[in-house]
DNA sequence: AGACTGAGTTCGAAATCCGAACTCAGTAGT
DNA sequence: ACTACTGAGTTCGGATTTCGAACTCAGTCT
């Protein structure tokens, strides 16, 4: 009946973490090489204390690391994990929707597959079938069979 | 200022719309089928006041619409547009990160191709190398070449 | 010394969020 | 005709979050 299933724990779980205004937006910098405090401020505009807020909440929950580059002043910067860069498939399905049906801005830059430059599509991947698949294909089983 | 690319632009935009904490839940309840005011709420546990103004506002960026079911007493129902269906890849993206990198609640439900059965996994699709490929291979193209 | 840098913290004002109770039109039961 | 109920909201005051601007603190540069 609905391709979600009902993880929904897990989803809300996740929103927890970086379902605000903000934290996608600081993940979408860091993949742009963003590091420093003062750059993500500038680059979003974002209060600082909300920043502070918001970077030690993201460490906390392993999606960057504070990571120290400089002794004499004691500097830290933000480093996206491993966990965090597992967050671009949902950025990138973002900024697709946004490219597809956003009514107010219209971009001009469009994600490509880097070594040809064709716009990306994205898509699911059965191992075992060797095929990709679209939305309706995915289904949610759980402990209880149920769907 | 700041020096977010253009499509940038594009996901400030979609995350102005649905970058809170109930909107991506909202359509996540749409696709399972709830359409219903109460249903919403009780489903959610979302203030009432505030699922008023989340679903005016997601109606207004055309996710929802909202949609008379009965005379009587007249009554409106919300149901998911093509554009709020549309969002389900970033939905699906969403549940497979958290059932990969979540710490805390480990779901009992996972995300499987339908025919087979088997887990999925998420990637991007380039159409004329006919690859799979993950995030590091993702570049944004735009007026200015920079990525 | 004086100015500057980077990563924060502190402040009060403004915007949001919350639960609980209320409204309003119509329906069903007695 | 009176009462209770339904569904989709609205109104209320109080609690939480967010904001911009200014401040701190260690160390560096001139």
């Amino acid at each position: 009946m609905n391709q979600q299933g009902q993880s929904g724990a897990a989803i809300e779980e996740t929103l927890r973490v970086v379902g605000d205004r903000w934290s996608i937006l600081l993940v979408r910098a860091g993949l742009r090489g963003i590091r420093r405090f003062d750059d993500f401020c500038d680059d979003l505009g974002i209060a600082r204390p909300v920043l502070t807020e918001r970077l030690r909440r993201l460490v906390k929950f392993g999606i960057f690391e504070r990571v120290k580059y400089q002794d004499k002043p004691v500097r830290y910067e933000y480093r996206l994990t491993e966990a965090g860069l597992a967050l671009s498939p949902a950025l990138v399905a973002l900024v697709r929707w946004s490219e597809e049906y956003s009514q107010e801005v219209t971009s001009e830059t469009t994600l490509v597959h880097a070594p040809c430059g064709t716009e990306l599509e994205q898509a699911f991947w059965c191992r075992s079938c060797q095929t990709t698949f679209g939305p309706h294909a995915v289904k949610g089983v759980g402990v209880n069979g149920e769907s």
